[in-house]
RNA sequence: GGGCCGGUAGAUUAGCGGCAGAUCACCUGCCUUGCACGCAGGGAGUCGUGGGUUCAAAUCCCACCCGGUCCA
């Protein structure tokens, strides 16, 4: 903290009677209209005290409520915005919308984009998952998803909004007049708010025991630990919707003042029964009471209202789990249906990861009070209770429900086939003697399969096999992470590029008013042998996944190529051929490969229309994750549930060429930021995150519409042609689609149909008959491999009686031998398998003339007797100058056919060797 | 983005350098006459794909494809 009390000594609270006091519980300082009061207020310094008596003049609705707030800040000068949504994809920091004031970061707080109104007043649905433990153990005070109803003011040296005084004053007005909270009722607590690299002081708004409101006033930002002016002064306030709501109802738990009608169902559903309201009221009034939340304080409140109420822990414990449980499930349930909504894809990465988390967690929560409805049913319940003051959620509804219902299934079958895995594990042996897991395994079974250690335990203690679960198995498994993280190290920055540039104004960029222009003359600023800057250019540099343009630069007969053209700090950079003589003041001509400069926009413009595309065929969840451009091939990057089907690929293909055979204008213009969201909403980021109070929007009007900077054909018509050459799941959830446009892509189809034809010829049959020809040539094959299979053992089944008779006792073995023509390797195995059946003292020592494999196979008694087919076929091969091995029933070798010639010979020296191993056996 | 695991008969899977096996399902027969019955026999396989190492690869190495999973 950087600032003394005079910061929060406003005159508002000196005209009106506040007092200045310190805390006796928490030595915080608090202002208050009680010259009585010696606590702040705050719990756990005081407990919940609305609970069945509301402080307000009425009771209201959560509806009620927003539109309470919303006018009541209306009515003073700020314009309503309506609320962005969960998913802050115009963000790469966070994943999720956790505060009305991450809808302006970072552009509009850093001061580069103007607020779209200043003031400002929202009510924003925000998701925090950071404590969905405690979702339903604490009656309300912990949920995953809230509304945070805010009025914000950016004041900047050219205009001053309003700052601390007005807010206190609004805050203070709408709680006491608007919404009748007695004055002495409200205290504000001193606090410094840090967050997001940001800081100031604020205020907390208390009432009752419950913190009903966060009123900061950023200035700061923190680099490292020093604090710096920000150019801008920011009001950022947050009203905790749920909160006010739940204050105005005094329920035994905010859950029933958020759902209403919605708490009745949910409970009836899952047959829950309900506790005394009493009980649950003082649950939730000593629940408030807690300081941290975990499992130790946890049970010491429940142990404090069991005395209370005069019953016992484990009593009170069983009557509220259920409901503890079910409005868990409400809160997550509304969660899950926002995060769908707005277009999340479960997923095993990112925000996608996130949803799948909620969905498992769910599932398991369900189960735990024996919910059987499927999960899309609770959503649909949600949309359809939200949906009046959310009417956007019907939008994706369809999606909603399929993706939960998909998502659920999948976790099923993890479990299914991790309880299989768990269930072979502890039959084996080393385990099922030890008695227990150890605790490797654990950490791999979770790591790898998925599966939490606690069902690992529930499988197979039954089963004999103790499982310990450390206390620290988190971070056991994090550690292992960290880990392998170390490995990985920073890359060396590009940099160094744009080494020793000097600073020269903006590049004018031709490429942007005048895209069609291939050659043009431009006045060098700046040339150092191998980077060239100009004072405007028609080298389009790279970006937005779109390659830079090539070329070449002219100068009274002297020419250099570019090869490739960077942005940096608003200078274009033609990176050029080394040593070329080119100084600043020069004049000289710029010559664009126009080819590959067509290739590149036909490929960007094709990547619009197709995600266009997808959007239709595969539905409104589907987002651009990715994109790359070059001038003969390109892919996008989308999001989606499942594999996209063959046919919905063909069918993306399909209406993608229809929307470039109608020869559609591709429009580009430069629009205010806060137009173009108010225009063609937050559809406009596939790309990413975009600075800059002006965005250029890409349009291709009915179709789709994209904040972009890259080079685009005029009209649609002259891609030509897009075909899709492959797609990928990339990762789960998202899909990658390759493709390519005009003239690669006749270049791709001409290809692909001289494979045909090639393969055509070589299999000899008509590209009409392929299918079954094919499918013929395969079962062919495996028949003749049967059938192969079957003569061998006929041969053997001829031969092996009669090389039995020629074989030559050895001690107690059989030796039975023979060089054959006319097979080759893999049909002496038949042959010698055959002749240790028939005869088991037999060792089969056999050779193929054809390609001089050589297979030795020792019969049962023949072990006995102490022969080793491995052994054998070592010495046997060796001696021929072949190599071989085996196990002591199995050897094989080979040898150069040629060798053979010496086979007797050397058959009569291993034979020696077998008379020496009988003798030492 | 990083890590880990897996892909063998229709299903579940064993084998982890040396003759591809088991269980269920399937087919045939017998026994029983029917509700996961018993017995005998049988069909079933591109060991994910492509390279490499090796006398020899389902097995080892490399690349790719497909699936699962954990972390940020």
């Amino acid at each position: 903290m950087i600032v003394g009390p005079e910061a929060y000594r406003l005159q508002f609270f000196i005209d009106n009677g506040f007092q200045r006091k310190e805390c006796k519980s928490c030595r915080r300082h608090f202002w208050t209209l009680d010259p009585d009061r010696e606590l702040c207020g705050d719990s756990p310094c005081v407990p919940f005290s609305f609970l069945n008596d509301p402080p307000t003049k009425r009771k209201f609705t959560i509806k009620e409520m927003r539109e309470e707030f919303l006018s009541f800040f209306e009515k003073r000068g700020h314009h309503r915005v309506r609320r962005y949504p969960v998913v802050a994809r115009w963000r790469d920091d966070i994943f999720l919308t956790i505060a009305s004031i991450a809808c302006f970061q970072p552009h509009v707080t850093s001061g580069e984009v103007p607020p779209p109104f200043n003031p400002l007043t929202i009510s924003q649905p925000c998701i925090r998952l950071n404590d969905l433990d405690n979702v339903g153990k604490t009656g309300g005070r912990h949920l995953s998803i809230f509304e945070m109803m805010a009025h914000h003011a950016f004041n900047s040296s050219q205009r001053q909004i309003y700052w601390k005084e007005e807010t206190v004053k609004y805050h203070h007005e709408l709680l006491t007049k608007d919404l009748g909270v007695p004055g002495k009722e409200v205290t504000y607590i001193e606090h410094w708010w840090e967050g997001g690299g940001d800081a100031g002081p604020d205020l907390e708004g208390i009432v009752r025991g419950m913190e009903v409101s966060t009123l900061v006033f950023m200035q700061y930002s923190k680099v490292g630990n020093d604090y710096k002016e920000l150019p801008l002064k920011i009001v950022d306030t947050g009203y905790g919707l749920e909160r006010f709501t739940w204050l105005s109802q005094g329920t035994p738990t905010a859950f029933q003042a958020v759902y209403g009608s919605l708490f009745d169902k949910f409970t009836d559903l899952a047959k829950v029964q309900l506790p005394d309201p009493k009980v649950l009221s003082a649950m939730t009034k000593y629940a408030g009471i807690m300081n941290v939340v975990d499992e130790g304080s946890l049970k010491a409140a429940r142990k404090h209202v069991a005395d209370l109420l005069g019953t016992d822990a484990s009593t009170l414990e069983r009557q509220l789990e259920p409901i503890e449980t079910i409005t868990a499930i409400l809160d997550h349930t509304k969660t899950l249906t926002f995060m769908l909504s707005d277009g999340i894809v479960p997923s095993n990465v990112q925000a996608g990861y996130l949803a799948r988390l909620l969905v498992r967690r769910l599932r398991r929560m369900m189960d735990g009070i024996g919910m059987k409805v499927p999960l899309s049913e609770l959503l649909l319940m949600q949309i359809s209770y939200w949906k009046d003051q959310f009417p956007e959620l019907t939008d994706n509804m369809d999606y909603v429900a399929k993706v939960a219902d998909l998502e659920v299934n999948r976790y099923l079958k993890t479990l299914e086939q991790g309880r299989s895995l768990v269930l072979r594990l502890v039959r084996e042996e080393g385990i099922a003697k030890a008695g227990i897991l150890p605790l490797e395994k654990l950490i791999e079974l979770y790591d790898s399969n998925g599966l939490p250690p606690e069902i690992v335990k529930e499988v197979s203690e039954p089963q004999g096999v103790k499982v310990e679960i450390p206390d620290t198995f988190d971070t056991i498994v994090a550690d292992r992470h960290s880990n392998a993280n170390k490995a990985v190290e920073a890359q060396p920055g590009e940099s160094r590029m744009f080494e020793g540039l000097p600073s020269l104004p903006p590049t004018g960029l031709t490429y942007y008013t005048m895209p069609k222009l291939q050659k043009m003359v431009a006045g060098v600023l700046y040339a150092d042998g191998k980077r060239i800057i100009l004072d405007k250019t028609i080298f389009y540099p790279e970006g937005g996944g779109q390659m830079s343009d090539t070329g070449r630069l002219v100068k009274e007969g002297a020419e250099t190529k570019v090869f490739q053209a960077q942005k940096h700090k608003g200078m274009v950079i033609h990176f050029v051929e080394s040593g070329t003589k080119f100084k600043a003041g020069d004049s000289v001509e710029c010559d664009v490969d126009w080819q590959r400069r067509m290739s590149l926009a036909r490929h960007h413009s094709s990547t619009h229309i197709l995600l266009g595309a997808a959007r239709r065929v595969l539905g409104g969840h589907v987002w651009q994750m990715g994109a790359q451009k070059s001038p003969d091939r390109s892919r996008i990057d989308i999001s989606h549930y499942e594999k996209v089907t063959a046919s919905q690929l063909r069918e993306i293909e399909f209406i993608a060429n229809r929307v470039v055979s109608e020869n559609r204008p591709i429009n580009t213009a430069f629009m205010e930021r806060n137009t173009a969201e108010q225009k063609y909403g937050f559809g406009l980021y596939q790309g990413g995150v975009i600075y800059g109070s002006e965005i250029r929007i890409v349009e291709i009007p009915g179709w789709d519409a994209e904040a972009c900077g890259g080079i685009h054909c005029a009209t649609t018509g002259e891609i030509g042609i897009i075909k899709i050459i492959k797609s990928e799941r990339i990762q789960d959830g998202v899909e990658r689609i390759e493709f390519v446009s005009g003239e690669p892509a006749l270049k791709y189809i001409q290809n692909q149909e001289s494979m045909i034809q090639e393969v055509s010829r070589t299999i000899n049959t008509p590209v009409e008959r392929f299918e079954k020809a094919a499918s013929k040539l395969v079962e062919d094959l495996a028949a003749s491999k049967k059938e192969a299979e079957r003569l061998r053992r006929l041969i053997a089944n001829e031969v092996s009686p009669s090389l039995i008779a020629s074989g030559e006792k050895v001690g107690a073995i059989k030796l039975v031998s023979s060089v054959l023509e006319g097979v080759t390797g893999a049909d002496l195995l038949p042959i010698a398998s055959r002749i240790v059946d028939l005869n088991p003292s037999a060792v089969a020592i056999l050779a193929s003339k054809a390609d001089g494999s050589v297979v030795i196979l020792a019969g049962a008694e023949a072990l006995k007797a102490g022969a080793d087919a491995g052994r054998l076929a070592g010495e046997f091969t060796l001696l021929l100058n072949g190599r071989g091995g085996g196990r002591s029933d199995v050897g094989q070798g080979r040898v150069p056919p040629a060798e053979l010639e010496k086979f007797a010979v050397a058959l009569s020296k291993v034979k020696a060797s077998l008379h020496e191993k009988k003798r030492t056996v």
